[in-house]
DNA sequence: CTGTAAATTTACGTGAACGTCAAATCCGGG
DNA sequence: CCCGGATTTGACGTTCACGTAAATTTACAG
């Protein structure tokens, strides 16, 4: 469904990423559960390690009834947020970057092309 | 300088990201050398892996003569680009999400202080 | 109940990206 | 030239995120 093996579905239940019902000894996963999958594989191919999203899922599930734990889930997305802002404004700095050469490339490429049209 | 151990570089070194100059058995950075490792650090720090660095790497110090050649340097970084994009697509999604999931404990902490107010 | 296909468990293997440690080598100062 | 500290060179170890193969166990049609 989501192009994930077993295997890598049992490990992240290992990890404590997912805990799947079961049906005997058959693992039942409910809309939570694909649903976490899918924040799962996002955060992976975005680079960031399992224990890195394991955080940000514990922000979700975290029903937190005491106010000073509530006010420490919010600092603790804060901190995440600001983390990603930063990885947001890496990426955009290579972007330009390669924009940059992109455009060098095209204008070398362009005077070939004239002058290669001149002979 | 840079907060990396001697390991890390001779092991970039090893698959081929920096060829610094040797005086004798030492190796010599020189700033080109520099401006690469700062480039593969900050390639690590947003995920991506190695021989992804690599590529990029490629694209900066090709000095394409031949037409083609330059025709295939420029279709590489665009590839790059739209890869670079999707990330920073993706990473918005999360931010999105956190930001909407930060609003929620807001209020829900706004309330419980409303709440502990009037008792 | 029984065979068998599927799911689970257990355990070892793997590639990437370094860490760590010892041995060898180099290199500048006296 | 000699020596002590720095650098280099193997070589093996480690962690993460799974892959893989074998052995069990389970589930279910007939």
């Amino acid at each position: 469904m989501f192009d994930v093996t077993p295997r890598t579905l049992r490990y992240y239940e290992e990890v404590g990423l997912l805990q799947p019902e079961r049906r005997g000894a058959q693992r039942l996963y409910t809309d939570r559960d694909r649903v976490r999958i899918q924040l799962i594989l996002r955060g992976r191919r975005i680079g960031f390690s399992l224990p890195e999203i394991a955080e940000m899922l514990e922000l979700y599930d975290a029903d937190p009834t005491e106010i000073t734990q509530l006010r420490d889930v919010l600092r603790r997305g804060d901190r995440k947020l600001a983390e990603i802002d930063q990885q947001i404004r890496e990426l955009q700095a290579i972007r330009e970057e390669l924009l940059e050469l992109r455009d060098r490339l095209q204008r070398t490429l362009d005077e070939k092309l004239k002058g290669r049209d001149l002979s």
